[in-house]
DNA sequence: TTCCATGTTCCGCA
DNA sequence: TTGCGGAACATGGA
């Protein structure tokens, strides 16, 4: 589930629930999310500091510990957070839980564990290291820097918006609702592209994923919430196209199942 | 029981 | 060098 948009409204929630309050305990579960740091070091970081800041790049989110280093998180592909009070029982599959003085708690759960966690003394720098591109929705990806970047690139037009070296924050999922409202098949060669394609993609991009932040990606509700025009809402076999009514089909692309209208979206 | 899954990374091949 | 398919990772749900 976590891309762009999930990850976003996971900051939210982060910022609503655990931000500017003094984590009284910290426990970590899994080492196995934890990457280049120890249990013991993450507690050490966490405990008696509070999430000052917050911030997020692509489908990584920050959270600076006072005025120390941050921890960097992955959501892997069934991580999430939740926040429970007092009396409430620790989800399952919680790997870090952060405990408040005045009983609450919250919690980085993540069944699968690919997920990933880790302290860093600055995002700009693991940004750089990680080598990913511009977040989908920053200033700094404008159209132009959008053409540049697919101007040099060969492939197909899905594993290109979905490489997080090239844009940071594309998925699988809005990957197709990206392809499927701009009227381009997945497959389609980024060198076939014109200028006014590119012109769509980039514009449909950044529509797209402001959506699904306004209708709660992250949680069930958006299944409900977004429009029924878009795919996200008929990604099942056999479904119906919601623009032609056609069936919606899949394939592999770029190593995942890829949903598609091979009627609205035509191959160029 | 078997297959599939919203992510990333590594390996081998072209 | 780049792109691409497949496998691996861990677990739950259909």
């Amino acid at each position: 589930m976590p891309e762009l948009p999930d990850v976003e409204n996971f900051k939210r929630y982060m910022d609503r629930h655990a931000r500017n309050r003094i984590i009284k305990r910290a426990e970590v579960h899994a080492g196995r999310v934890l990457r280049g740091t120890s249990a013991r070091a993450v507690k050490r970081a966490l405990t008696r500091h509070k999430i000052s800041r917050s911030r997020r790049h692509g489908k990584h989110l920050f959270a600076r510990l006072g005025r120390g280093p941050w921890l960097a998180m992955h959501f892997g592909m069934t991580g999430y957070f939740a926040s429970f009070g007092r009396n409430g029982d620790a989800p399952r599959h919680e790997q870090l839980q952060l405990d408040f003085s005045d009983g609450s708690h919250f919690a980085y759960v993540d069944p699968r564990k690919f997920g990933r966690l880790r302290l860093i003394d600055r995002p700009d720098d693991f940004i750089a290291d990680q080598g990913l591109g511009p977040d989908a929705l920053s200033r700094q990806l404008t159209l132009k820097t959008f053409r540049a970047l697919l101007g040099d690139r060969r492939g197909e037009i899905k594993s290109a918006l979905m490489d997080q070296r090239l844009i940071a924050g594309i998925g699988n999922v809005y990957s197709d609702e990206i392809l499927f409202q701009a009227g381009v098949h997945p497959r389609t060669r980024v060198e076939h592209l014109d200028g006014k394609a590119i012109g769509t993609l980039h514009r449909t991009m950044r529509r797209v994923l402001k959506m699904a932040i306004r209708k709660g990606a992250g949680s069930d509700a958006l299944f409900e919430r977004a429009p029924r025009s878009y795919l996200l809402r008929h990604r099942e076999a056999g479904a119906r196209c919601p623009r032609c009514k056609g069936k919606v089909r899949t394939m592999k692309a770029a190593g995942r199942t890829a949903y598609y209208c091979p009627a609205c979206q035509k191959k160029r």
